[in-house]
RNA sequence: GGAGAGAUGGCAGAGUGGUCGAUUGCGGCGGUCUUGAAAACCGUUGACCUGAAAGGGUCCGGGGGUUCGAAUCCCUCUCUCUCCGCCA
């Protein structure tokens, strides 16, 4: 959420700002200053009853003390009064928190100044792009038929057992998958990332905290009978570990990685996005996550940015980096890069990785905060990105490095792989 | 799943109805001493709301109740520990 205090003290300029991201706010925003309003009043009037009834509570207890327990008895009808009073306002005031929590959770995140105007996909801005595009043979197949041809994915066994979306992996295909966790957990290690392996499943909270609720419910598939979700993305967990945390400035910045499982109902999708790889309920993939000091957040954002274009050279894939535009980003994200890797058989770009700085806006939703050089408490910053997502990764691999003889393996996944073609056969 | 015990400030651990937001120890921070450090000693040290400030209010796992007054009593939920059962 974005604090309050910024809504209250530059109201227009959010306004402003939130148009970037096509949100009409100016309604919204003014209600939530007005209710704001009220609430202060109602606080304080209702505070200024409860002090009334403290005082009068103390001087009772002396009165009962030095045996004047007639005077004592008087003065209760008083405090009665004050209690109900104070009641009476601490339900507005509920109510007015209620009114304006509802409206203030509605309130997608400030795009930073960087961000371009735009509404879709095609306003994203080209930051850079990277390696050649590979000029593939006349009897180049998509990577759907590669990994059958190759038998290391199986499609039908997948809707046999669970259904469209959810993959079985086998042999040298398995082998692949485990290959690039590993080499992605390695390089993030190296990177000074500390590996934590999380639960698959969240509580509601955690799903608020990083913004997945209530906005986004129907993304999750949720276990109704204990009311937990199945994790969209490792950044759920491994963020909301700071949940409700007090930091201290010298514990910035914190990195973590984790592999997980990630799990997408990707309600409304079809056609070629879900063909093959490009489009799974269930995937695999290395996160990166951080918490970070305010004033260093940008600076970590273009060091994760660059940590991702290097797995990317490793793999030998040729990638673009895109500037999402207002329109495309996410609700709670204030800059996100997109990374995309050029799929030769398919001929299109996918997307593999997204790169976020969040600013202080799931911290303020799940109070993480840390205490700056004087002292004082303010909300940390925090920032994820993938690093990588599998799927489309395996299926550029095989489009792209298609031969005759089989899949060549990039060198920088062989020492994972164990082996450095995949073949027919084995 | 069954039985019992417990949840207090960064940690440890007092407090069982009345100036308790909470004794004390450790840790942290500042200082004295020292060439420097350690030790010792002195001081300081929770969060949130409101307010220019002074001040006021809220918070002793969460929620509700009793009472003039609750960390302290009652109900309920969650979690932790011990024992039993089950189990990769």
């Amino acid at each position: 959420m974005i604090p309050l205090n910024i809504i209250r003290e530059k109201t227009d300029w959010v306004i402003e700002r939130l148009a970037v991201k096509n949100f009409k706010a100016a309604d919204t925003i003014h209600a939530i200053c007005e209710l704001d309003d009220k609430r202060k009043e109602t606080q304080k009037s209702m505070d200024g009853k409860l002090a009334e009834a403290n005082a009068l509570a103390r001087e009772i207890g002396i009165l009962y003390k030095s045996g004047k327990a007639a005077e004592a008895d008087q003065m209760k009808q008083q405090s009665a009064t004050l209690k109900e009073e104070a009641r009476v306002m601490s339900e507005q005031l509920a109510t007015l928190q209620n009114e304006l929590n509802a409206l203030h959770v509605t309130l997608p995140n400030l795009p930073h100044e960087s961000v371009p105007i735009g509404k879709s996909a095609e306003d994203n801005q080209i930051v850079k792009e990277e390696g050649g595009i590979p000029e593939l043979p006349e009897n180049a197949i998509p990577h759907w038929d590669l990994a059958t041809k190759y038998d290391i994915i199986s499609w039908e066994l997948g809707s046999k057992v669970t259904g469209a979306g959810f993959p079985f992996y086998k042999g040298q295909g398995a082998k692949l998958q485990r290959a690039l966790i590993n080499f992605f957990l390695e390089e993030g290690i190296s990177a000074g990332y500390g590996e934590i392996q999380p639960p698959l499943l969240i509580n509601e909270d955690s799903g608020f905290g990083t913004g997945q609720l209530p906005d986004k419910e129907g993304q999750m598939y949720h276990c109704t009978v204990d009311n937990l979700y199945l994790i969209p993305t490792a950044e759920v967990p491994i963020t909301n570990i700071y949940r409700d945390v007090i930091l201290r400035a010298q514990d910035l910045p914190i990195k973590n990685i984790a592999y997980s499982n990630c799990f997408r109902r990707e309600a409304g999708s079809y056609g070629k996005d879900v063909r093959g790889l490009n489009r799974l309920h269930q995937f695999d993939k290395v996160e990166i996550v951080q918490i970070a000091n305010p004033e260093k957040s940008y600076e970590i954002l273009e060091q994760m940015v660059e940590h991702v274009s290097n797995l990317l050279r490793k793999l030998e894939l040729p990638f673009r980096i895109l500037r999402l535009c207002g329109g495309d980003m996410s609700f709670t994200s204030a800059l996100t890069f997109d990374f995309e890797v050029w799929s030769a058989a398919q001929k299109r770009w996918l997307e593999v990785s997204s790169v976020s700085n969040f600013e202080s806006f799931q911290a303020n939703r799940m109070k993480l905060r840390f205490k700056d050089e004087n002292g004082k408490t303010q909300l940390a910053h925090t920032l994820n990105g993938s690093a990588m997502a599998l799927p489309r990764i395996v299926a550029a691999l095989l489009e792209n490095n298609q031969t005759d003889e089989g899949i060549r393996i990039p060198a920088a996944l062989q020492k994972y792989t164990g082996y450095s073609m995949i073949v027919q056969n084995r």
